[in-house]
RNA sequence: GGUCGAUUAGCUCAGUUGGUUAGAGCGCUCGCCUCACAUGCGAGAGGUCCGGGGUUCGAGUCCCUGAUCGACCACCA
């Protein structure tokens, strides 16, 4: 049956969607004799819509997987779904405008479970039409039962191992969010803020201090100057009487002060930020709370307690004006850190909370970062800085809603913590009984309430996906993971964790392989697009109904790993503009191909342009397939556009047309042949980037019922028989004969089609000239010359005759 | 301040290990309905490869240095 003259990609694209889901062809067999080449999709977090960043990331890792499945690997390709924790929270307060304390712990968490069910779908169905060659029998999101249960064990593991601790101690605050964070999850922003001098008085003397944050004055334990500044020599030792609140702090001299800085005198306060902790330890200061974990003015702040953190700071600041104990101020822009979902400013403040031992186990988290390879190379180094500048353990414990519950109890009789038992999970203690009463015989034990970072659930995705706590075959036939693809923001938190739990659990690499994606960016400004308004320029649904998946996933090829890629609707349609040319010289290769039983072997009679093309075929499948090896499918792709368009459809087409044209031309069978053998190797080459267009040709022409999908047919063979140097240069040499007579043509304004009267050919070489002239009737075709001498050396006078049609041609150096 | 990356045609980018005349797409110019495709075909124009040094027979490519842009990290009194 004949392709349609039309592709129309809407109708192709769905009916494909659904024959690859009801035939499983990316169905992962755990038992199939064949390598395995499993991946750790990132579960993309629910916090919103996916835009176009996401379908340039996660096209990536298709490309991969589709190249593998086609080079003999069992392929594991599930798919999750980051569904716990603060951005699904904040979804839905953003979108439904209820907060947990309004409509009660419960009736939130139930709305969490809805608007991620509801963001999943529309997730599934966007990565459906992509064509990412999902098994979507591997689904998981991070609350489900297994991944509530991994998580669960995971902490249960670490406390046997003593790797997690709780510690009653100064930790990053959200005020907004109202709890604790781990350092991965800051930013830094730069905020106005006004450097203001503040007269703290040492008996009769005033010492300066400069601040940005009076509203902490109550909080101040201590002042602080460099050893070897003279200007304060005097002080140290002494006392300071704080201004307003009036309380006699030390003044003490530490190394770290810059004096530089401010007035070269600094107040210590309890917290403004990590050197005020670091002293704090040091010198066993007191502790003064003036901040709550709502972020409003404690008590100790006396009359402005209540206060919000910026109105304190202004109303302190006024107050302390007003008492004539300010003596400068100025304002300043400055960097402050500031809590990556929400951009507010973090607090430290004292809790208790647990943490996963990390700082001790620095040299083997950097080792482990030496031995994964990384794609692109240099993407390690983010990684490594990222472990040389920890500072503080990783803050697990989350004083919120939508999350995986602690697995414990606490005595508060003799403070024990009881944990649950293995065989409990997973659990939530606030609706679940202790296994045991506490060792010193209490009974009444509190539940844990905080939940974890959603992170301690998501840096177990190999784990989760590859079922180790329930089935050990599959585990052992997935872990480690071949590759992980992620995106380069995220090093530090999710290839970090993943990193730190596979070892403190399994004592190895969680994977072989980091694929980092770059982002898809919002052509103006540059910035990343899913910080910008309304998801980007275009949706990516609306994208692919315009253009096609293959259109779009085209541009997502167009830039290699690490790099970012401006989304640019023109590279979609140059990509809907290949699909096009695909389908028509497929259709047009379908009329001498079809119901072509080729034999494996190419027939005799190879002209010149034939072995010319088969050759550039092969080596072409060679370069890709080495390129594919080393991810970078980008230059894959452009190599086979490259070759496609100019060598295949442009040239080798109207080399061979006459010879195809005619069935009972001696080199017909060659031309057939050759034409087959190029254009299903093409096809393969192009799979993994255009699967839908691709899949439709090759059903159309080249399927049988043993292989009834390209996409799990075998990648293309590399012939080195076939790979010709000289074939390619006597190939190149007709081209450039076609090249001449096209420009001999153009020049004189003629129709391609202008028949010549006579074509000389010149030329010198001897055995060049035997090749053309095995070369006469594809020259023929290109040139439409009724008649072509090849001669040594070019006739001077037919050039003069060029205006009647004969045209002479020097061939060769 | 540290680390990493980038800087090539008007625009977006490719240029593998140093090697003839630096490439592609888009845009531009001039043509062509050639019996697959006008969402096409052909022929062109267009580049001090960011600046300055150096190594080399030879540098877009390697080394040093400077500039600009970006990312990550740090600083945050």
């Amino acid at each position: 049956m004949p392709l349609p003259k039309r592709y129309t990609p809407e109708t192709a694209e769905s009916e494909l969607e659904r024959f690859w889901s009801d035939t499983g062809v990316y169905h992962f067999d755990p038992v199939a004799d064949r390598p395995a080449f499993t991946i750790d999709t990132p579960p993309p977090t629910v916090s919103g819509q996916l835009h176009l960043g996401h379908v340039y990331s996660y096209s990536h890792a298709d490309f991969i997987a589709r190249f593998w499945r086609m080079n003999g690997r069992e392929v594991y390709y599930p798919i999750g779904y980051d569904d716990n924790g603060l951005p699904t929270e904040r979804l839905v307060e953003k979108r439904l405008g209820i907060t947990a304390q309004g409509v009660g712990r419960q009736a939130f968490i139930e709305k969490c479970l809805e608007i991620g069910e509801e963001a999943e779908r529309e997730y599934q169905a966007l990565w459906r039409r992509l064509g990412l060659s999902v098994d979507w029998r591997h689904t998981y999101r991070t609350i489900d039962e297994l991944s509530r249960r991994t998580a669960q064990w995971s902490f249960l593991d670490l406390l046997r191992k003593d790797l997690v601790f709780r510690r009653q101690a100064p930790t990053i605050w959200c005020p907004e969010c109202r709890t604790a964070i781990a350092q991965a999850e800051l930013n830094d922003l730069e905020l106005p803020s006004e450097f203001v001098t503040l007269a703290f008085q040492a008996d009769a003397d005033v010492l300066p201090i400069a601040t940005t944050r009076p509203e902490l004055l109550p909080a101040c334990v201590a002042v602080f100057v460099h050893p070897s500044d003279e200007r304060f020599a005097a002080f140290v030792g002494r006392q300071a009487q704080v201004p307003l609140f009036g309380q006699r702090v030390p003044i003490l001299a530490d190394e770290v002060v810059d004096p530089e800085k401010g007035t070269g005198a600094v107040m210590c306060c309890t917290f403004g930020d990590t050197t005020d902790i670091e002293w704090w330890y040091r010198y066993h200061l007191p502790l003064v709370e003036a901040i709550g974990r709502d972020g409003r003015m404690t008590d100790a702040a006396g009359r402005f307690a209540g206060l919000a953190v910026p109105e304190a700071r202004k109303e302190i600041g006024a107050a302390a004006e007003a008492e004539g104990r300010v003596l400068a101020r100025r304002a300043i822009s400055h960097a402050v850190r500031v809590h990556e979902r929400d951009d507010v400013p973090v607090e430290y403040i004292v809790t208790g909370q647990w943490f996963v031992k990390v700082l001790e186990f620095r040299d083997q988290l950097l080792r482990a970062g030496e031995e994964v390879r990384w794609f692109p190379a240099h993407m390690q180094a983010r990684y490594r800085d990222w472990v040389e500048g920890l500072s503080w353990d990783w803050a697990i414990s989350r004083q919120r809603y939508f999350g995986v519950p602690f697995p414990l109890w606490y005595c508060d009789a003799c403070g024990e913590v009881v944990p649950a038992e293995e065989g409990q999970l997973p659990l939530d203690p606030s609706d679940a009984h202790p296994p045991r009463a506490c060792g010193c015989g209490n009974g009444e034990l509190r539940p844990e309430t905080d939940v974890f970072d959603t992170w301690f659930t998501s840096s177990l995705s190999p784990q989760i996906i590859g079922r180790f706590l329930t089935e050990p075959e599959f585990f052992a036939r997935t872990f480690p993971m071949t590759m992980r693809p992620q995106a380069h923001e995220i090093i530090r938190t999710w290839a970090f964790y993943t990193i730190v739990k596979s070892l403190h659990h399994l004592g190895r690499l969680p994977w072989r392989d980091v694929a980092i994606s770059g982002w898809g960016l919002a052509g103006e400004g540059m910035e990343k697009i899913s910080k910008s308004r309304g998801g980007g320029p275009m949706s990516p649904m609306e994208m692919i109904g315009r253009y096609s998946a293959d259109a779009v996933r085209y541009w997502a090829a167009s830039t290699g790993l690490g790099k970012d890629s401006v989304i640019s609707e023109d590279k979609v349609q140059v990509g809907a503009k290949l699909v096009t040319k695909l389908w028509n010289v497929a259709g047009f290769s379908g009329r001498f191909i079809e119901g072509y039983d080729a034999p494996d072997e190419p027939p005799a009679g190879l002209s010149p342009a034939d072995r010319w093309i088969l050759s550039r075929t092969h080596r072409l499948v060679r370069r890709c397939t080495e390129l594919f090896h080393g991810y970078d499918y980008a230059a894959a792709k452009a190599e086979v556009e490259v070759f496609f368009w100019r060598d295949l459809a442009d040239n080798y087409l109207e080399l061979a047309k006459h010879r195809l044209y005619d069935p009972a031309g001696a080199q017909h069978e060659a031309a057939r042949w050759t034409l087959r053998h190029v254009l299903l190797a093409t096809l393969k080459l192009f799979a993994p980037f255009l699967p839908y267009v691709t899949e439709t040709v090759y059903r159309g022409l080249f399927a049988t019922e043993e292989a009834p999908t390209i996409h799990r047919a075998p990648w293309p063979r590399v012939d080195e028989a076939l790979i010709d140097d000289a074939a390619e240069a006597v190939g190149d040499q007709v081209v450039e004969i076609a090249t001449a007579v096209r420009r001999y043509k153009s020049d004189r304004q003629l129709a391609l089609g202008t028949e010549l009267a006579v074509l000389q050919l010149g030329s010198a070489d001897g055995a060049l000239a035997e090749r053309l002239r095995a070369s006469l009737a594809d020259l023929k075709s290109v040139t439409r010359a009724r008649e072509i001498a090849v001669v040594d050396g070019v006739d001077p006078a037919l050039d003069a005759a060029g205006e009647a049609g004969a045209v002479a041609v020097a061939v060769g150096r």
